[in-house]
DNA sequence: CACAGGGGTGGTAGCGCGATCAATGGAGTG
DNA sequence: CACTCCATTGATCGCGCTACCACCCCTGTG
């Protein structure tokens, strides 16, 4: 009898003169089955409009199919191409994705991923920068026996566990082209303290100028918090002084279209009297004019990656266990928004 | 005992020398339990670390608690800015965000949604333009007996399941603008066929122009995908005219940021050479310079007030069933992108 | 012809929780 | 002091599905 709704397992066995089970076997496609029952009981189900309830499925099985993502990143950009990515890799599965943005900063940041987890019971969570590089997740998910995977730009975990970049080096690579074009007084707009992939961009940065033996005032360095507001202030407290820097890096795509707002409003041209580089290849970086040298950060790919490397065992089974790279390399795209500096 | 994983409801009962009913009855805060029994329930639960199982919570009560996000939006910070607008309404509640990308065009579509739909039970879903301008998905939801709401740029559905702006009347305000400034080649980048926004920005655009007894060439229209790539092909072919158009209304910020990207390409001054107007007022528009003057859709409110009127009747009996608003209004913000032509 | 073997199927017991309804015990009343 | 009433609590069933194990029947073999 259909009480309320949807049909259910045991309407579609006693319609098809079948016993629940034998239904159950249609569904999860169980290899031993007479052609002809089974064609009976699709008959049935097709006609009944049955779906089967992933919530009974998902208790019987003590297992579910959804996926969370868990971010403090504050670039929208970034957080959808990661979305992107990793839906493209759970296309046509079963698998959901829930999102679950948390507060960083919060005092209560761990309480919330733990509570979050605990209740949820996701087949596997997924980690983006910066919160991916907070050990104490990582720790939370073994903990709890979760499936887990961090994105960062450092390897900080067992290779199954984590999708990474080389920040550092590919940042060394940019600041030396602007040093072969004759950049000396060259500023760096930091990311965030406790960020790895700040620590990993100013690391190269540095890298670079010691290498050419250039000694850099800590003047030239300001500090930014990756979202547009704190690159332009620190791109104003950079470009205010005396002399100024010819070439500015900044961290991240977000900061270095700020350091472009603040050149332009002050009336600078860029690149003539200022070039830029940012990072991370997003989609400002060449919609702004001039469009921005930058790193391309193989973000989609890595959060492909990542998905795919949650389910891998789920879909072991078929063969396609291939192994997910976990190291992604970054590489510098050179645009418009870079040039000699005027005095050489 | 604890077999595999996690404490049960029947382990805290055992324990704590009680009914799981009455378990059941201190999760769910019934009114009318000990407060000694509830004590020392509770104080098993943190002992134990007992938390319980949303799967057979659903299962029993045949609802679940996750909220769905459905949308084929090519702006990447649109979606995003909706997302953090649901999550602002859910948050501190259990309700959790899935969010579900479909393939705008694809011929399966609607079969897409359903499935979706028929498999998660989900408590509710939203959708985005321009699905949401799509009637069928919303007789789908009606068939299917799930709650939803819609966002779009005009009223198409009973106020409970819409959350719409009045975008026509704001852009004949942005053209009468530019017509107040003395322009009167004013180009139109519309948005793709079949979205209503795009019509109802170009219903405002020729208002305005009526209005003030302009008429208008066919070649002033350029059609665009809402997408950057499209915009700057479509701001090409305005900028190729001659004589030019003096301003330019694109219809969304992704748009107007290619048409300012094509005028400096090709060395035009803006707003000097060209006035450009957007809308949406997304980030990129105050980050590009100079900073676009554009119509600002409160997108963020608008999509909180959505998952509001989604969780209505569910926190109803909480006496805060402040009816949530329909229409919100869309306003223009001024700035540096627009000034008076160069020939007046 | 009796029996072993195996593909195909059903019965039934959970998975963890909520809900109905009856039962219990103590306080209040005549 | 017996009885009624109400506040608490528990036994049991059901939600929809999967899993374990037993069972059936048909074929093949000694």
């Amino acid at each position: 009898m259909e009480r309320t709704g949807k049909p259910t397992i045991n309407d579609v066995a006693r319609i098809a003169g079948v016993s629940k089970k034998t239904v159950s076997r249609v569904i999860n496609r169980s290899p031993l089955l007479n052609g002809d029952t089974r064609a009976k009981v699709e008959q049935v189900i097709s006609e009944l409009g049955y779906v089967p309830n992933v919530q009974a499925r998902a208790l019987a099985l003590r297992r579910n199919f959804l996926i969370g993502l868990i971010h403090d990143n504050p670039n929208a950009q970034m957080v959808m191409n990661v979305q992107a990515g990793m839906l493209e890799a759970m296309r046509d599965t079963e698998f959901e994705l829930i999102v679950r943005p948390i507060d960083r900063g919060s005092s209560t940041m761990l309480e919330d991923v733990r509570n979050f987890l605990e209740r949820q019971r996701l087949y596997g969570v997924m980690f983006l920068p910066p919160v991916s590089e907070n050990e104490m997740v990582a720790e939370l998910c073994r903990e709890l026996g979760i499936r887990y995977v961090r994105m960062g730009s450092a390897t900080l975990d067992a290779s199954e566990h984590m999708v990474a970049s080389n920040d550092c080096d590919v940042v060394t690579e940019a600041v030396n082209h602007l040093i072969s074009l004759g950049h000396r007084r060259i500023g760096l707009i930091a990311g965030p303290h406790g960020f790895r992939s700040a620590r990993e961009r100013r690391k190269g940065f540095e890298n670079a100028l010691e290498g050419a033996g250039i000694k850099l005032p800590r003047s030239l360095i300001a500090d930014g918090n990756y979202t547009f507001e704190t690159g332009l202030a620190a791109a104003d407290r950079l470009l205010d002084l005396s002399p100024r820097p010819t070439a500015i890096f900044a961290s991240n795509d977000e900061m270095a279209a700020a350091t472009l707002h603040a050149a332009r409003r002050r009336g600078m041209s860029v690149p003539e009297d200022l070039s830029i580089v940012g990072f991370d290849d997003t989609a400002i970086a060449s919609h702004i004019w001039p469009p921005l040298t930058t790193v391309h950060w193989p973000i989609i790919s890595m959060a492909r990656s990542a998905a795919l490397k949650l389910l891998a065992d789920f879909f072991g089974d078929d063969g396609n266990a291939v192994e997910e790279p976990s190291l992604f390399p970054s590489t510098l795209i050179h645009r418009a928004s870079v040039a000699p500096p005027r005095e050489g």
